[in-house]
DNA sequence: CGGGGGATTTACAACGTTAGATACATCGAT
DNA sequence: ATCGATGTATCTAACGTTGTAAATCCCCCG
């Protein structure tokens, strides 16, 4: 059995409440108290029982973050981003995986873990505003990603049309006229998608490029299969690209897959554009020219609004944080020309 | 504020115990009383305080899961593969990330987070056996990967010589006879390191090869970048190699991206061979030859023990259990004659 | 119509912790 | 010596849940 306050206060002939006076470092102890109190902790390997000390205080320490799926490389190196700027918070992470599941992502909104976290950072894809505006749970959420609906939380996520935008104009500016995008989505759910889609096409107006419905691919998910796909449909409808912008790294790593396979040049035939700057895209070769989201900045701001959030209740208005992202060009849009990573 | 059993009750004009019951599915309430008292568990949206409810059984439903890296590819699936199998459980998975260093390593398996998880899987890479000795912490753990010293615990893991000495058999089976290794380990702690070094050189022996220091290079980590130095500096060491075995995928990527950078063709004139079967080797150019562990297997194996465990008590034998591997043939040793992914 | 006995419900205590109130020292100043 | 004032330690009551044991209900048989 495990030692209790009560076991390490009959050690230390104090009472139970001294210990934990000397656990939780309250001022007014005599020094030789505490030094007893403190070997007798030693001697026994006491742990608090963080039941016990939440059910007393109503806070777990822990915090959740639900993300579609660590599998992707985003999604992991987001995860690892947070995990280190709650451990600085003094809290533990959680996390759920709702594989991009409508069905999966309402039930971590609505609070399926109450009790056991004290905040969620949630990452949704398939949510629509009408689920979150239906949630009943009280644990405090910052999104993440995308904005969903009108429903009151704090945001966190980056500029995807101007993002897009910018991306697409590099691949005009490079001089590509067929310009395809890999990464629509059907589903009236991908956000994400379509603000991209936007960019993207904000993009071909401002060059002077006409919008042509055969160069945008859907994809069922993101993942490498589903760029692979896509780009082998793309060469084979005939709607012959110069140019590719995918909306992420690991669907324009499965595209330059495909192109590589069929002895296509990149970037010589068709250049390729990607979006999240994975380590994978910084060491494929060629390395993957990406659209680069602070990450980092993004996991530590979501963290910190949720420990406001925490601290003052649910008091002040929602807040909306727009992290910074960076052109990041290499070698499938340059050529060999560009430094190695 | 949440509502509680007692809201609950009152609302249903029952008692406390009889809304338990009802939650913990008790057989002997009757219909219409269960009925009434779900009614008012939906109308309060009342849903258990896992705190108390773990104070009073002595579980928390919460397994953590300690690895060094979510980033790494391997980790990122065997933690969804955790995830997955846990939830089978009905547990939650709460993750640790080491960064392979020995101190953080240590502060997980000294019971840090006694308490709050009921259960450990562990995957250590600097830990050492008397480190593991030491241990006071009488939270069940499942060490993953390498199994270190003799210390009692159950232990799942591949057999690393044989599966190194297959893949190195394989490349010396292609007529390659110029076989270097990259991801050797100066640190006392790269247990796994040395029993795929030690399967390197029986296949070395066994195909009649000599070994030659100069071929095996040493890394700091297990990143792509520690592989893309590596294979540099071998290129540059004039060891000239025909075949690589990497104790990583990512460190095959790694060097992978070095070998193409300066013009050297793969497999044509070097073979590359990796271990761990991530997604990205499979959509590289060329796709990745690799040795691949079950990590589904592993993970349900480590869960499943697990659970006993924590069933048994602390009784029975530690159990060692050897998941099963197998060689996957792709474009980086067999050329691009193989089938594409 | 009383009693037996299973079905159903309830009362109570306990899990380990901490906040707040209270008691007990100690000590300098009257 | 006595009184506050202050520092230090203890006591008590929760937090929300569930196991145990006991109470009550209800149906059926004799």
């Amino acid at each position: 059995m495990q030692p209790r306050l009560k076991d390490v206060a009959e050690r230390a002939g104090v009472s139970i409440k001294t210990v934990s006076n000397v656990v939780n470092g309250y001022e007014f102890v005599k020094p030789e108290t505490r030094a007893r109190v403190e070997q007798a902790i030693a001697d026994l390997n006491y742990r608090p029982n963080l039941s016990a000390r939440n059910l007393r205080s109503g806070r777990s320490g822990v915090i959740a973050l639900a993300v579609p799926d660590l599998d992707i490389p985003y999604f992991a190196e987001l995860a690892t981003h947070v995990i280190t700027a709650a451990d600085r918070h003094g809290w533990t992470v959680l996390i759920d995986q709702t594989q991009a599941e409508r069905s999966r992502e309402r039930v971590v909104v609505s609070g399926i873990r109450a009790h056991l976290i004290d905040g969620l950072l949630f990452s949704p894809l398939a949510l629509t505003g009408s689920d979150l505006a239906q949630r009943a749970d009280v644990t405090p959420m910052v999104l993440l990603g995308e904005r969903v609906g009108r429903a009151p939380y704090d945001h966190v996520g980056i500029d995807n049309v101007v993002a897009a935008r910018q991306a697409t104009t590099h691949l005009a500016e490079l001089g590509r006229r067929r310009i395809a995008a890999i990464g629509a989505r059907r589903a009236a759910s991908g956000a994400t998608a379509r603000l991209r889609l936007r960019g993207y096409r904000q993009a071909l107006a401002e060059a002077g490029l006409e919008e042509n419905p055969a160069l945008v691919a859907h994809v069922q998910a993101y993942h490498r299969a589903d760029g692979a796909r896509a780009m082998a449909a793309l060469l084979d409808s005939g709607a012959a690209p110069d140019a590719v912008f995918c909306m992420n790294d690991t669907l324009a790593l499965g595209a330059m897959r495909t192109l590589l396979a069929r002895g296509v040049r990149v970037p010589e035939d068709v250049a390729l554009f990607g979006f999240d700057d994975i380590e994978d895209g910084r060491f494929s070769t060629p390395s993957l020219s990406t659209m680069s989201p602070d990450k980092q900045g993004i996991a530590e701001t979501a963290v910190e609004l949720l420990a406001r959030r925490l601290s003052a209740g649910a008091a002040g208005r929602p807040e909306e944080v727009c992290a910074s992202h960076r052109l990041v060009a290499r070698e499938s849009t340059l050529g060999r020309t560009a430094t190695a990573p």
